[in-house]
DNA sequence: CCGAAACCCTGTGAGC
DNA sequence: TGCTCACAGGGTTTCG
């Protein structure tokens, strides 16, 4: 599932090609994965002038509208120069000046979003997002820590805390930190809160470089798939000897989420 | 304030 | 082998 590193290696992975373009054409067959109604009408004629990334959302600005993608689970944003057919799921398509982009969703649980760019920050796919992990410093994390009683997971993986980390990369995170997942965010300590950013950072870069983690049905912008799943220690290894301590991962569910870590090695 | 659960979906894989 | 069914999960909403 795309999180900060996938939606950073599509982004990185569509803009060179999309950058330029004029939409010529929107066609959608599911229409409540769009908004507004009149989306498709909205968007013809609109030139590509810029990609970026705000946590998990990938931003693609036009002439006078912001095009907004949330990926949620299986969503996938395909590119092809010369397309055959459309890839399997494809609900949306926009036919460009050269070739075609498809947006394919699977579960159907991501969400295309055209908001005009002057009201950006009003857009509430946006407006209520906390810092980006990369912006985000050790005192500020601590202070925000230690105003949370909630468990280190769930704190994580709000995005109004922090922005851009799902389920793999707070297990990840956790796992090499050595913080066990249900400890409250206010009982770290200083060391510790600094640890768990740091590895925070290192693991999402390594991640983006690695082109992202290939779980499910994740592509980037080209349809290939990223190399960071050989790297996880802990998600989804349940059962399995932790590669520090060889004792099985525990599994909780916390948060609503599927938990794996290792209860000798975080504490 | 906090947490748990339902909801939206459908392919996968475990179990019978 | 073939079927059924729980499970997976990001974000939102509702309920306790």
């Amino acid at each position: 599932m795309p999180e900060l590193p996938e939606v950073e290696t599509i982004k990185n992975s569509l803009k060179t090609c999309l950058k330029g373009q004029t939409i010529k054409s929107c066609e959608v067959s599911l229409p409540k994965l769009v908004s507004p109604d009149d989306f498709a009408e909205k968007i013809k004629g609109q030139s590509i002038n810029d990609l970026k990334r705000r946590g998990k959302v990938l931003l693609i600005f036009l002439r006078n509208w912001v095009l907004l993608v949330h990926f949620k689970l299986t969503g996938q944003l395909i590119y092809l120069e010369n397309p055959l057919s459309p890839p399997p799921y494809t609900h949306i398509e926009f036919s460009l000046e050269k070739g075609k982009l498809y947006y394919a969703d699977l579960r159907q649980f991501g969400r295309l979003v055209l908001w005009p760019v002057k009201e950006l920050d009003e857009c509430p796919l946006l407006k209520k997002l906390g810092p980006e992990p990369f912006e985000l410093n050790i005192d500020t994390f601590f202070r925000l820590l230690n105003k949370s009683s909630r468990k280190i997971k769930t704190f994580l993986l709000d995005q109004e805390k922090i922005t851009g980390l799902g389920n793999i990369y707070v297990d990840e995170s956790l796992f090499r930190a050595g913080v066990h997942p249900e400890r409250p965010a206010n009982s770290l300590s200083f060391e510790e809160a600094q640890r768990l950013l740091k590895t925070i950072k290192e693991i999402l870069n390594e991640a983006i470089n690695l082109g992202g983690s290939s779980v499910r049905n994740y592509v980037d912008g080209h349809g290939e798939s990223g190399r960071f799943q050989e790297k996880h220690l802990v998600y989804g290894r349940r059962g399995k000897p932790c590669p520090k301590c060889q004792k099985p991962l525990a599994y909780a569910h916390i948060a609503g989420r599927g938990t794996t870590f290792c209860p000798y090695c975080q504490k």
